[in-house]
RNA sequence: GCGCUUGUAGCUCAGCUGGAUAGAGCAGUGGACUUCGAAUCCAAAGGUCGCAGGUUCGAAUCCUGCCAGGCGCACCA
């Protein structure tokens, strides 16, 4: 599948149109002299040519270009009707033509996947955890954006690497090696009958506890960094101990949310290579020493300031390992044609910094990084603060989705008869689903304010919704007769035209356009609108319409659109990582 | 103070590379289950698109200023 029908179609409208108007008004035009786009109503037309970018070469008034432009056009294969409103030339696609270009394709795996990245290489960079606590709301909002853009471009056709940078030294896990150090009294997770990352974060608060109490511990923690970094043997099997346990709990929180990853990179292993760039770099006058021994550079024509990249001691910073980090990247995966890092948007500042580093540094590769920002989650009471027990806990927050949904659907009792490991595994996958297009539903930009109460809901635009919809055609595929299916899946002729089957075969049209623009803006919300949209569409036509009580060739024209759209519908839902329900 | 970012219906959000009457969901109101799954559907109601200028034939969309929220502005990460 290489050009989609949409794109068929508008290049076919394109050529002809450029005809009509060297005959109609004797005028040599340009594709780029016009636009076509798509009126905000179907019922307006399915595609529509503006004529206000042609009024100034013709020095005529739209709605007079367009009347006689449409009176120049005649139905042809693809458009039933052409009609003039306006400054805008309307044009209708004759159902016909969509059903025999989508009804067959649409069933197919392929239906919507690209080529655009064929041959190329992403890295995409996220999650990037702290290994002193376990996982909250703000990393799900991470993880789901990273996974949900890597099989994005995997759908465009790249090759994606996902990698995830553990931040797995520090001061941060010196806290909870020290408390647990202290008051741990060797206690494992089998024994203190909880997750590793949950203990190890246990410990991480209760050092803040006691550091109210007594502020040497800060002079403690240090000491322990220093130990760890001098590579004292104790310090090093504490920590690789504790580590070891967080890794297990965030392993069963990743694949409890279907996160996963190529490649792992762990600060603890690379923060001190980038003194070497960077010394290379001052040696070739890009950098500067500083009178304490530190090095900078001078990003002030960027409007940046001044950075330190290595401090007066010599020791790495944050940006030191950052620079080797992504050299790394490029050394180990080079071609790559672009290289995103999905970090939160308080570091902003602190990717644009690097990549003009790297670009002062002389790296061919510095225009191929992307920072993915995204912003934070908040909750009623404000921001969620680990200190005061405010953060929304991810593997608490999956519990409780589940069992929600599980009341629902006790409550529903279609699964009275069915094994208990069923009714779990639904609940489960329903409130994954709820959670999932809760948060990929917004723009990446924009700050979440997630209200418990309401927010995570299982009506209207939820992921259950969608959910909903699976279930309920896959349902009606199953009451269908063997014999009309099997006919139904290469049936590709319209015979009946309402209004909502037109606006079915249109949605499925522009398919392949989303996961271009979703991959090409980095924004799943493009996907979950649309796959939102589709389900409306159909929930109002399965309404409106007898399917299994329909006439013949009608009845299969509507299995035939309904095995489309449970196609489709199911790809989406993978990609945005929900799983398509038979039964709920 | 400086930089980035957000401000659209009571609430949560689409629409923002300029175009046809600004769209959904939730909440609230009124309807639809003897009919293919009511986690659904339909209807009415709800908006000075933060404010003020500007560019344009045309601005929620672009520019400027202001107001409000968020995030940065470390030899922290």
């Amino acid at each position: 599948m290489n050009k989609s029908l949409m794109r068929l179609a508008k290049e076919a409208l394109s050529q002809k149109m450029l005809e009509v108007i060297a005959q109609e008004f004797a005028f040599s035009a340009q594709a780029s002299n016009f636009k076509i786009e798509f009126p905000p109503d179907p019922t307006m037309g399915h595609l529509a040519f503006a004529c206000f970018p042609l009024a100034r070469n013709l020095r005529k008034a739209p709605p007079q270009i367009a009347k006689q432009l449409a009176s120049r056009l005649l139905p042809d294969a693809i458009f039933a009707r052409i009609e003039a409103v306006g400054p805008y030339v309307n044009f209708f696609f004759r159902p016909d033509w969509l059903a025999k270009g989508l009804l067959e394709a649409a069933k197919q795996d392929s239906f919507g996947a690209s080529e655009e990245g064929k041959g190329k290489r992403i890295l995409l960079e996220y999650s990037s955890p702290n290994t002193n606590k376990p996982l909250h709301l703000g990393h799900g909002r991470n993880n789901l954006l990273g996974i949900t853009l890597a099989r994005l471009f995997v759908e465009q056709g790249y090759e994606v690497i996902k990698a995830n940078l553990i931040n797995d030294r520090g001061i941060h896990i010196c806290k909870s090696m020290l408390a647990y150090q202290k008051w741990g009294q060797e206690q494992t997770p089998e024994q203190a009958g909880k997750k590793g990352d949950q203990l190890v974060g246990d410990y991480y608060v209760l050092y803040d506890k006691k550091l109210k109490a007594d502020p040497s511990l800060e002079e403690e923690a240090r000491k322990l960094l220093q130990a760890w970094e001098e590579g004292n043997p104790q310090t090093l099997a504490l920590w690789k101990k504790l580590n070891q346990w967080v890794y297990e709990g965030f392993r069963s929180t990743y694949q409890r949310m279907g996160v996963e990853f190529d490649r792992y990179y762990y600060e603890s292993e690379t923060y001190q290579g980038g003194r070497k760039l960077i010394l290379e770099a001052l040696e070739k006058g890009i950098c500067q020493r500083e009178d304490n021994g530190a090095v900078s550079i001078d990003l002030e024509t960027d409007h940046l300031g001044k950075k330190i990249l290595l401090r007066g001691d010599g020791t790495s910073m944050y940006i030191t390992q950052d620079i080797n980090t992504t050299y790394l990247k490029f050394k180990d995966y080079s071609p790559l044609d672009a290289c995103l890092f999905v970090v939160g948007n308080e570091q902003d500042n602190h990717f644009k910094v690097l990549f003009k580093v790297l670009e002062h540094f002389g790296f061919a590769w510095a225009n191929r990084l992307e920072h993915i920002s995204y912003g934070m989650i908040t909750l009623p009471e404000g921001k969620m603060k680990s200190r005061e027990g405010t953060v929304v806990d991810l593997d608490d927050l999956m519990e409780e989705m589940k069992n929600l949904a599980l009341l629902e659907i006790d409550k529903r009792g279609n699964f009275n008869q069915a094994p208990t490991e069923i009714k779990e595994a639904t609940a489960e996958a329903i409130g994954q689903g709820a959670i999932k297009f809760f948060i990929l539903r917004s723009g990446a930009a924009k700050e979440i304010q997630f209200n418990p109460k309401e927010s995570l809901s299982f009506e209207g635009q939820t992921g259950p919704y969608l959910q909903y919809t699976h279930a309920r055609l896959s349902s009606l595929l199953t009451k269908a007769e063997a014999k009309d299916r099997q006919r139904a899946q290469s049936f590709t002729q319209a015979t009946s035209k309402e209004r909502i089957e037109v606006q079915l075969l249109l949605q499925l049209a522009h398919y392949a356009d989303i996961l271009q623009l979703a991959a090409k803006e980095r924004n799943p919300a493009v996907l979950t609108g649309w796959t939102y949209e589709l389900c409306k569409l159909y929930n109002k036509f399965y309404y409106d319409l007898p399917i299994l009580k329909a006439e013949q060739e009608v009845k299969l024209f509507r299995l035939s659109l309904t095995l489309a759209v449970r196609s489709v519908l199911a790809k989406s839902l993978r990609i945005l990582g929900i799983q398509p329900l038979e039964k709920m």
